[in-house]
DNA sequence: AGAAAAACTGTAAGGCTTTACAGTTTTGAC
DNA sequence: GTCAAAACTGTAAAGCCTTACAGTTTTTCT
């Protein structure tokens, strides 16, 4: 095992120096710095990283709880963290919550707070006031991405404003008999987007004046599935079938627009779709959406709290309530298109 | 700042006791375990993982590498690696690799080398020489999963068994013009699969004495935009067209299908498509596929680099090879049928 | 009851780094 | 050439835990 004596000693200088030339700090000469690269190279010698973060109190490591992973959305805005994280020099832990209610307890009691983590981002999760004190009692920044943190800072785009977009959207395509396919609130724990789309939604609708009809509102899982059996019902109904249906998610658009071909509908002609979110099969599949560069996001996510951690007063920024309005855009395709009549 | 010796003076006992009575190990009185779990659990303690990081040389933590991340493929491994390890109470540390070459050295030479994870998992990941050296001198255990590793443990299913299962499932249907849509060699260093995938459909074409036309082979990412364009290509050609495809993903698939469509062709009338992976879309769009239960497959990876890990002759079994296969199932959907005249 | 064995407990060392502080060398001005 | 200031370097403590070893108490056996 070799260690900073080791590198010290080949470069004939103290492991104080050593320390300090390889982590890029003042006061050491340039000959002195020159040869302990040197021998560190040599010995192929890298810091310990566990004294490294007894001694420092950092870790360098961010913690990341996200309810889903092998979700598109989930998984897109985690690409995003983990490179923007490795870039800067941080590694990422990963900690899902699909596991059921002890498995959550347990990653926010006992993994989160272990001094492992300089910082936590969490990404569409609503937490309870147990959580969000465990985490704030550890007094490390915290970033939620998708869905704000009270008490801390947030990075999320306006749902609502995003649904009432895509509802006006569609009314600005003559459409008056609007469907919504939203979240299914059995997961109230994880999200609060689905509530927030949903009032964008209404209010659009209200502007406009148009009637509301119960069964143009379903709730459904943000899957394909969920969307393609939502969708089924509500165009199924020949007394009640909207023009135009908004999905909370692309995922449910894609099912959307199967279940209106599986019953005869043309899309656009007949049904106009929009989804929500960007996800790249969207283009393929002509859905309009609400595009909101996920990817991207999460980059923006985790560089805001890297920043936070690397400013000088740390302290001050720590526990500071700041929500950023990560902007959206409108893409339309050819899963809408101008009403016709019936 | 509450430690371990804040416990101990709760407790009434010493440093030593408090920490054998939280780790569970022998040699402590009922009465003084109880004391010190009291205690701990007042003050709320956790060990510092870096302390104990430091102190036994273990730190409780995997490293995750692999080429993606938001490919559901991934995706789905991860959440069954995540999920495995938490429950046995293990992080997961997470490397991507899609930020380019110097990223990936970066992530070989500089960060799993910290001391900072007990063991490596990697993901469809085919490694250099050099990498795989910088792996095996840690002397940690290695699991590959989705591809061997040599001189190390893998668990990944019988590619080339699964082509040829594919391609056999098709030629049992009476198709005799069977095409294939593989991966994509530029990325040469992350997968092997489509090789071996390639070798089987090549090898039951052969068994069966059946013709070989070079259009029926494409190269295309795993993607849906990927096997639509090789799909449209392929079956663009009057010429030449196949009456069965065989794609190395249900991405692809998926894409495959479309093209077919908008081509004209009905599926499974006249084309048949199979896929690979075991999608949950597949479901959806009724492709037939051969299921490689992917979120299993990742559990099963973790436990097993675990239970190396946690057995008691680790030194052994480190830097062994071994190859486990991980079993697969070919579902029959509606994207395949009998073959009819042309 | 006494002795040997077993079970428990505490002290202190060790794991590897960073960094405050004190000590040394170099620089630069006069 | 001298002296103060600046720049550099080294020693040693601190960070927090686990565990070997030695010491103490309890149990068990005769």
């Amino acid at each position: 095992m070799i260690g900073i004596v080791e590198v010290a000693q080949l470069a004939g200088v103290s492991t104080a120096t050593v320390s300090r030339a390889l982590n890029g700090k003042a006061h050491v000469s340039a000959r002195a710095r020159e040869k302990v690269l040197k021998a560190a190279q040599e010995l192929g010698y890298v810091a310990s990283s566990s004294a490294y973060t007894l001694a420092t109190g950092r870790s360098k490591n961010i913690g990341v709880v996200m309810p889903f992973i092998d979700r598109w959305f989930f998984s897109a805005v985690l690409e995003g963290i983990v490179n923007a994280l490795v870039n800067r020099g941080y590694d990422v832990t990963l900690y899902n919550l699909s596991g059921g209610e002890s498995h959550r307890k347990r990653v926010f009691e006992d993994l989160v707070l272990r001094k492992r983590v300089d910082g936590v981002l969490t990404v569409a999760l609503k937490l309870s006031q147990r959580e969000l004190k465990n985490l704030t009692d550890l007094q490390k920044p915290i970033v939620g991405i998708g869905g704000p943190i009270p008490g801390a800072r947030s990075l999320t785009i306006d749902d609502e404003g995003a649904g009432r977009l895509a509802t006006q959207h569609l009314i600005s395509l003559g459409h008056t008999e609007i469907g919504m396919i939203s979240g299914n609130p059995a997961s109230e724990m994880d999200f609060h987007q689905p509530y927030l789309r949903k009032t964008g939604y209404h209010e659009a609708l209200l502007d406009a004046n148009l009637d509301f009809h119960p069964q143009w509102m379903a709730e459904a899982d943000f899957t394909i599935a969920g969307g393609y059996h939502a969708a089924k019902q509500m165009l199924g109904d020949p007394r009640s079938a909207p023009t135009a249906i908004f999905c909370a998610s692309d995922e449910m658009g894609f099912g959307a627009i199967q279940a209106a071909r599986d019953l005869g509908y043309r899309v656009p002609q007949d049904v106009s779709v929009i989804g929500m979110d960007g996800h790249p099969m969207g283009m393929f599949y002509g859905l309009s959406t609400i595009d909101q560069t996920t990817t991207e996001q999460g980059a923006k996510g985790a560089n805001l709290i890297l920043d936070i951690l690397e400013s000088d007063d740390e302290k001050q920024l720590r526990n500071f309530e700041q929500l950023s309005i990560w902007p959206i855009d409108l893409i339309v395709r050819s899963s809408t298109a101008r009403r016709t009549a019936k």
